[in-house]
DNA sequence: GGCTTCACG
DNA sequence: ACGTACGTGAAGCCG
C-alpha cells in the first residue's frame, strides 16, 4: 500500500501565500482553500496513493519563510485572512472522504514522521506532501518527500536526491541542522557556522555525538573547534528540537486513512458556496438539482411540452414570463421545424443550459442570421413548460409580456432580425455581473448554486432542467440584491436596453474589403520572408524567429549581445528590450520590423479574413460581462484593437468600409477619463483648464514645470501627458521614469509637484482608497462596483495592486458607464427619428455608425449631441464627429 | 494550458 | 523590503 502524507498546514501555507487573494462576494477569503484543493489535487494524481492522511497542528503556526511574515507572526499569530479559511477547508476535505489527523502536544511534522515510520514498519511506501524541507530527514528506501517549491513546482526527495543535494544520507540532516541551526524554527544551532561547515564536519564525523566525543582529537581548526565548544548545549538542544518525533500517538493503521466515501454533495455545495466552480469540476463532484437543494425544501415539479393552445393559456394567465431558450445554428432553415421537435422529444436529450461555447451561440461563419432558437422552457410554479416550436417561441417573445431570462443578447439578436420586440425585463446573468464583476462566469446553474437558490428535480429528472424552473428564485434574490446596492438604473437604464444595441450591432456587422486585406497581407508576407532571409543571414543560421527561447538564444548566447531583463521562462526579447540593442547590432532593427509585420500579418490578415460572414461583413461578438471595470470587450475577431498608432498599422481601417451609399460616421470622446476625474476630485484647476477649453496636457505641463501655458515645450507637453495617465493608472515614480525616459527622482518630482498643485486630485485618491478599504470596494458615477480584496492582502505588491486599481476602476468604470448611456440613446433616437443610420462599433470612447450619406450630417450632429449629454458633469463633456468611406478616413 | 508578445483604449 | 501603471483579446510557442 503507498499512503499520502499530507503536511496540511504547510501546504496551504504555500497556497495562501502563492495566490493572490480572492474572495466570495460577501468577503470571506478563500485563496489559500482554492490553492490547498488545486495543490493536493495534482498530488493525488502524481502519487496515487491508497491511502491518504492529512495532518494540522492544533495551534496555528504561521509560515514563517520571510522575515516580513515572521515580524508579521510573531506579532499577531496567523492572519485573519489565512485562519478565517481552516475550518472550511478542513470541512472540505472531510466531505471528500479524506481523514484528517491532528494530535495534542505534537505538531504536524510529528504526524508526518509517526506515520512515515509506521509505513515503513510495515512494509508499505509513504509520500510526504509539504512545502517545508524540515520533513527530508524522513526519507528512506520507504519514504519519500514531494516538495512543494512554490504552486506548480515540485520536487521528489528519495534517498538518491537527499544524498545528491546535500551530500549526507537523509537522517545526517538532523545532525546538520543541529550545528547549522535554523532561524526561521528558532533553532540556534552552533553561532558562527552555517550550512557549509555543518555538512562537512557531518560529512567527515557522522554525527555531533562523535564530534564532541572526539572534539580534541579531530582534525578541526582552532576557529571552528571554538565554536563547537562555546555551543555545545545549544547543538545538541538543537538536535532535539530539530528531530522530528516518530511516536506520536495517533493511529497508525493504515487502513484508517483509506479514502472514504464522505458527502460529496455537501463538499459540492460548500464549494458552490466559496464560489470555487472549477474545484466543482477538478474534484468530479456535481451540482445536480436535489443535492443543492436543502431536503426540508425539496420539491419536484413537472416538465411538459407546451402545444400552442398551452402557450396561449400560459401567456394569458401570466404577466411575467420565465423563459430560457437555447439557440442553435440553422443548417436548413426549411426543415428546421421538423429537426427540433424530433430532437426535442427524444428523452435521452438534455437540455441544454447555454447555447454553445462560441460567444454568438454558434460557429457563426456564415452570417448572423442563421442562429434561431432550438427551444425554449417556461418555468412556472409547478410545471417547466417546454417549447419546441419555433412559430410559438416567436409568439411568447412578440406577446408584449414581461420576460425574465439568463441571457438576452441571443433574444435580442433572434427578435431584432425577425422583427420581433422582446420586453426583456430581467437578465440574470446581467444582474450578477454588476453584483460581482469579477466572476468568470454567470451561467444559470453557478449562479443557483453561488446564491443558494434551491432547485428541484423534474419528474422523470430531465437533468438541467432544475435550474431552469430556478429561474423565478433567482431572478427574485438577484433583483433583491440589485435594488440594495442601488443598481437598479444601472442594470433596467443601461445593461439591459444596451444588451438590445450590443445584439443589433453583432447583426450587423461591419463591411470589410476582403481582397484588399488579402493584397496586403500577400505584400506582408513578402516583406516576412525577407526579413526572415536576412535575419539567418545576420545570426548565421535559420532558427524560429517566432520563438522567443529560440531568438533569445540566437541574440543572447550566439550574438553575445547582453539581456536586459528576465522573465518566467528565460531572456526577454519584448520590443523595449530590443530597442536598447539597436546601436549594438543590425539585425536587432530587422528583428523588430518582422515582429511587426508578422504580427499585422496573422493577427490582422489572416484571421480577419476567417472571420468574414456570407454577407461580406465582420461580425464580432461584444462581452458585456466580461471586464471588471464595466467596459465591453470584442471577440472572434475582437475589433478593438484594429491598430491605429502607426501608419503600417493604421493602413487595416482602409478595409474597413461603409456599405454602398453609406458612408461612416465616427465620434470619439475627447479626454474622458481626465474628465471624470477632474468632475469626481472637483480639481478646481482641472475643472476649469476643461471649462476654458484648453489643451489638458499642456494645462498639466505649465502646472507641474512650473512655467506659464505658453512657455510648454513639445517635450514638457509629452512628458505632462504621460503624467497624466499614470494618474489614472495608479501612478508609480519608477513606471513613470520608464515610460518618458527619466530618472526616478526626476519622475518622483513631476508626481509630487502634479499632486501639489492638482490637490484636490491628491486627497481624492487617498479619500477614495481609504473608503474602497472600508467598504471592500470602489464605484463608478453610476453606482457599479467592483470589489477589492486585494486590499486587505499582506502582501506588498498585491496590495498595491489594489491601490492602483482602487483609483483607476472608478475613473475607467465612469467613462464606460457614460458612453453605454450614449450607445443606448443613439440606438434609440436613430429609431425614433425615422433614421436608417445604425450603431456598428464601439470601442471605449469612440462610436461608429454606418449611415446614408444623404443622413450623414444629421447623424454627425445626433452622436455628438448623444455623447456629449450622457450625463452632465461639472465639466464639459466633448465628442468629435468626423465622416468617411472607410474607418481610415472616418477616424479624424 | 501557461507564457510571452503586442495590438487597442 | 517589495517590484514596478489600468483594462482587454489573439497568436504562436512549448512542455
Amino acid at each position: 500500500m503507498k499512503l499520502l502524507v499530507v503536511d496540511g498546514n504547510s501546504i496551504l501555507n504555500r497556497a495562501f501565500y502563492g495566490i493572490k487573494p480572492l474572495t466570495t462576494k460577501d468577503g470571506q477569503f478563500t485563496n489559500a482553500i482554492y490553492g490547498f484543493l488545486t495543490m493536493f489535487d495534482r498530488m493525488r494524481s502524481d502519487v496515487k496513493p491508497d491511502a491518504v492522511a492529512i495532518a494540522f497542528d492544533l495551534k496555528a503556526k504561521t509560515f514563517r519563510h520571510k522575515a516580513y511574515d515572521m515580524y508579521k507572526a510573531n506579532r499577531k499569530g496567523m492572519p485573519e485572512e489565512l485562519h478565517m479559511q481552516m475550518a472550511p477547508l478542513k470541512e472540505l476535505l472531510t466531505d471528500l472522504g479524506y481523514q484528517l489527523v491532528t494530535c495534542e502536544g505534537y505538531e504536524a511534522d510529528d504526524i508526518l514522521g509517526t506515520l512515515s515510520k509506521a509505513c515503513a514498519d510495515s512494509g508499505n511506501t509513504c509520500v510526504i506532501a509539504t512545502g517545508d524541507r524540515d520533513s527530508l530527514q524522513l526519507v528512506n528506501d520507504s519514504v519519500s518527500v514531494r516538495l512543494s517549491k512554490n504552486l506548480n513546482g515540485t520536487m521528489l526527495y528519495t534517498p538518491d536526491v537527499v544524498r545528491e543535494e546535500y551530500g549526507v544520507e537523509p537522517k545526517k540532516l538532523i545532525e546538520i541542522k543541529a550545528i547549522q541551526g535554523d532561524s526561521s524554527d528558532n533553532i540556534p544551532g552552533v553561532a558562527g557556522i552555517g550550512p557549509k561547515g555543518a555538512t562537512e564536519l557531518i560529512q567527515k564525523y557522522g554525527d555531533i555525538d562523535y564530534i564532541y566525543d572526539h572534539l580534541d582529537e579531530l582534525d578541526i581548526k582552532p576557529g571552528m573547534r571554538a565554536k563547537l565548544e562555546k555551543s555545545k548545549d545549544n547543538c545538541f538542544m538543537s538536535r532535539m528540537l530539530g528531530e522530528i518525533c516518530l511516536t506520536a500517538p495517533i493511529d497508525t493503521e493504515l487502513d484508517h486513512y483509506l479514502v472514504g466515501e464522505g458527502d460529496r454533495a455537501a463538499a459540492a455545495r460548500l464549494m458552490a458556496r466559496l464560489e470555487l466552480f472549477s474545484l466543482i469540476k477538478k474534484y468530479e463532484l456535481e451540482l445536480s438539482e436535489d443535492k443543492v437543494v436543502e431536503q426540508d425544501e425539496q420539491r419536484t415539479f413537472k416538465v411538459v411540452d407546451a402545444d400552442s393552445e398551452t402557450v396561449e393559456k400560459i401567456l394569458s394567465e401570466n404577466k411575467e414570463i420565465y423563459i430560457q431558450i437555447s439557440f442553435e445554428e440553422n443548417k436548413e432553415p426549411s426543415v428546421t421545424e421538423q429537426e427540433c421537435s424530433a430532437t426535442a422529444s427524444s428523452p435521452e436529450t438534455a437540455p441544454p443550459l447555454s447555447s454553445g461555447h462560441s460567444p454568438n451561440g454558434g460557429t457563426l461563419g456564415k452570417g448572423a442570421s442563421l442562429i434561431s432558437p432550438e427551444r425554449a422552457y417556461i418555468s412556472t410554479e409547478e410545471i417547466l413548460y417546454r417549447v419546441n416550436s419555433t412559430e410559438e417561441i416567436k409568439r411568447v417573445l412578440s406577446s408584449g409580456k414581461k420576460l425574465y431570462t439568463d441571457n438576452s443578447k441571443p433574444i435580442f439578436a433572434y427578435g431584432d432580425r425577425e422583427g420581433i420586440e422582446a420586453d426583456i425585463a430581467f437578465d440574470t446573468s446581467l444582474a450578477a455581473y454588476l453584483l460581482s464583476p469579477s466572476s468568470s462566469s454567470y451561467e444559470l446553474e453557478r449562479l443557483c448554486a453561488e446564491y443558494s437558490i434551491p432547485v428541484a428535480t423534474a419528474e422523470g429528472g430531465e437533468e438541467g432542467s432544475g435550474f431552469i424552473h430556478a429561474l423565478p428564485a433567482l431572478c427574485k434574490r438577484l433583483a433583491d440584491d440589485i435594488h440594495e446596492i442601488a443598481n437598479d438604473q444601472l442594470l433596467y437604464e443601461i445593461e439591459i436596453p444596451l444588451a438590445r444595441v450590443l445584439a443589433r450591432m453583432e447583426n450587423l456587422g461591419f463591411t470589410v474589403d476582403v481582397e484588399a486585406i488579402r493584397n496586403y497581407g500577400e505584400q506582408l508576407g513578402k516583406e516576412a520572408d525577407e526579413l526572415q532571409a536576412s535575419i539567418y543571414e545576420d545570426v548565421g543560421y535559420e532558427f524560429n524567429i517566432n520563438s522567443p527561447k529560440q531568438l533569445a538564444k540566437a541574440l543572447f548566447e550566439d550574438l553575445n549581445l547582453p539581456p536586459r531583463k528576465k522573465t518566467k521562462s528565460g531572456y526577454s526579447t519584448n520590443a523595449e528590450v530590443l530597442e536598447s540593442l539597436l546601436p549594438l547590432h543590425p539585425v536587432i532593427a530587422k528583428i523588430l520590423e518582422y515582429r511587426t509585420v508578422a504580427k499585422l500579418k496573422s493577427t490582422y490578415c489572416d484571421s480577419l479574413i476567417d472571420k468574414v460572414a456570407d454577407d461580406g461583413r465582420i461580425h464580432s461578438s461584444f462581452n458585456q460581462t466580461e471586464t471588471r471595470t464595466g467596459r465591453i470587450s470584442s471577440t472572434e475577431p475582437n475589433l478593438q484593437n484594429i491598430p491605429v498608432r502607426t501608419e503600417r498599422g493604421r493602413e487595416f481601417r482602409r478595409f474597413f468600409k461603409a456599405k454602398d451609399g453609406c458612408v461612416l460616421v465616427d465620434a470619439d470622446y475627447s479626454q474622458i477619463e481626465l474628465r471624470v476625474l477632474a468632475h469626481m476630485a472637483g480639481d478646481a484647476t482641472m475643472r476649469k483648464a476643461f471649462t476654458d477649453n484648453i489643451d489638458i496636457h499642456t494645462v498639466t505641463a505649465s502646472e507641474v514645470f512650473g512655467v506659464p501655458i505658453d512657455q510648454v515645450t513639445p517635450l514638457m507637453r509629452s512628458r505632462a501627458k504621460a503624467v497624466n495617465f499614470g494618474i489614472v493608472y495608479g501612478i508609480g515614480a519608477f513606471s513613470l521614469s520608464k515610460d518618458i525616459g527619466v530618472t526616478v527622482r526626476e519622475a518622483q518630482k513631476y508626481i509630487d509637484n502634479y499632486l501639489a498643485r492638482f490637490s484636490a486630485i491628491d486627497s481624492y485618491m487617498k479619500k477614495t482608497i481609504e473608503q474602497a478599504k472600508a467598504d471592500g470596494y470602489v464605484s463608478t458615477l453610476e453606482g457599479r462596483r467592483r470589489y477589492l480584496p486585494e486590499l486587505a492582502a499582506s502582501n506588498f505588491n498585491t496590495r498595491s495592486f489594489g491601490e492602483r486599481v482602487a483609483r483607476n476602476a472608478p475613473i475607467q468604470g465612469t467613462a464606460a458607464d457614460i458612453i453605454k448611456i450614449a450607445m443606448v440613446r443613439v440606438d434609440e433616437r436613430l429609431r425614433r427619428e425615422g433614421l436608417e443610420a445604425r450603431l456598428i462599433l464601439q470601442v471605449h470612447d469612440e462610436l461608429i455608425v454606418e449611415a446614408p450619406a444623404f443622413e450623414s450630417m444629421q447623424v454627425a450632429m445626433l452622436l455628438q449631441e448623444e455623447m456629449e449629454n450622457a450625463v452632465h458633469l461639472t465639466v464639459p463633456l466633448t465628442a468629435e464627429a468626423s465622416m468617411g468611406e472607410t474607418w481610415y478616413e472616418a477616424k479624424g
